[in-house]
DNA sequence: CTGGTTGCAAACGATTTGCACCCGC
DNA sequence: GCGGGTGCAAATCGTTTGCAACCAG
């Protein structure tokens, strides 16, 4: 029910960002926002597209495309790339504060709680004169699973 | 002089690399070797290919992505990608401890120590019984150039 | 001489875009 | 009905690949 909170908030929220930025609350939108909400984990723009064509919603690839990159600036979705060409996107709803631990073998990835790295980024941008604007923080390596796999 | 005898041995140590995998010492191999070693710092393989163009240096596009590919592999060169769609490349032969500090609004990376880092790293891989590999850390930020120029 | 390497140009794959039509406001 | 949004298909852009010629061992 939290989630449910969470999730409705999150339409309201970006129902809000469209009035003020007086864009449109087209249905594609609507819908596309619904998927993201369904997948409720980290995702790739080609599994969102997948999804929607399987279930037959009418939105186009390109629009699926236009709309992360709305829901990025607006900041709804976090996007990030690890070492693969495509992108990921997650929605910023949960947790803000983490960090990914990805698998090298089968892909998965986990999340950890990065306060340390909070005072990282301070003191780094301290020393070097830098204003902070974000970090990206991933660490790679071989899961629990892939592990006894390779034993 | 450092950075001399480091080169050097970089080279030794890929001619070496050949010679094991008996893979065969080609000028081609030499050349961006040597144009690599001359950048000497971050670099795209664009970069890399104008340089060489530029140079009327005898090596194409493909051998240079290849080439990349072999030193990536052979693990003489770190590849990585900020958030941007090419990827950045950079040689071992420094400092093998550090992570970047991008400018958001320029592009220049900077690099600081991560010591620190290595500790989150074992730490959170022993919490979730991942194996670490690797790490890729990023932190984004305004350059002090930059932010005068906001002011 | 023989198979690893190269250069070329064509293919790739994720993402973006031009444009005509559509529809929210 | 105006102008933002959509769908389509074509374009883009970094990178990869098939293939014939080439040359290092």
């Amino acid at each position: 029910m939290i989630a449910d909170k969470k999730n409705r908030s999150l339409v309201k929220n970006f129902d809000r960002y469209l009035t003020e930025m007086k864009l449109r609350h087209t249905p594609e939108r609507y819908r596309i926002i619904k998927e993201i909400k369904k997948i409720n984990n980290h995702f790739e723009a080609d599994d969102l597209v997948f999804q929607i064509r399987k279930k037959k919603i009418p939105v186009s690839r390109a629009t699926v495309y236009r709309t992360l990159a709305l829901l990025e600036e607006s900041g709804f979705l976090r996007k990030f790339r690890f070492d693969e060409k495509h992108c990921h996107y997650e929605l910023k709803t949960e947790n803000p504060h983490h960090a990914h631990l990805v698998c090298t073998e089968c892909g998965k990835i986990a999340e950890f709680d990065d306060d340390e790295l909070d005072k990282i980024q301070t003191e780094v941008c301290g020393e070097y004169n830098y204003q902070p604007v974000r970090r990206s923080v991933e660490i790679y390596g071989v899961c629990p699973k892939c592990r006894q796999k390779t034993v």
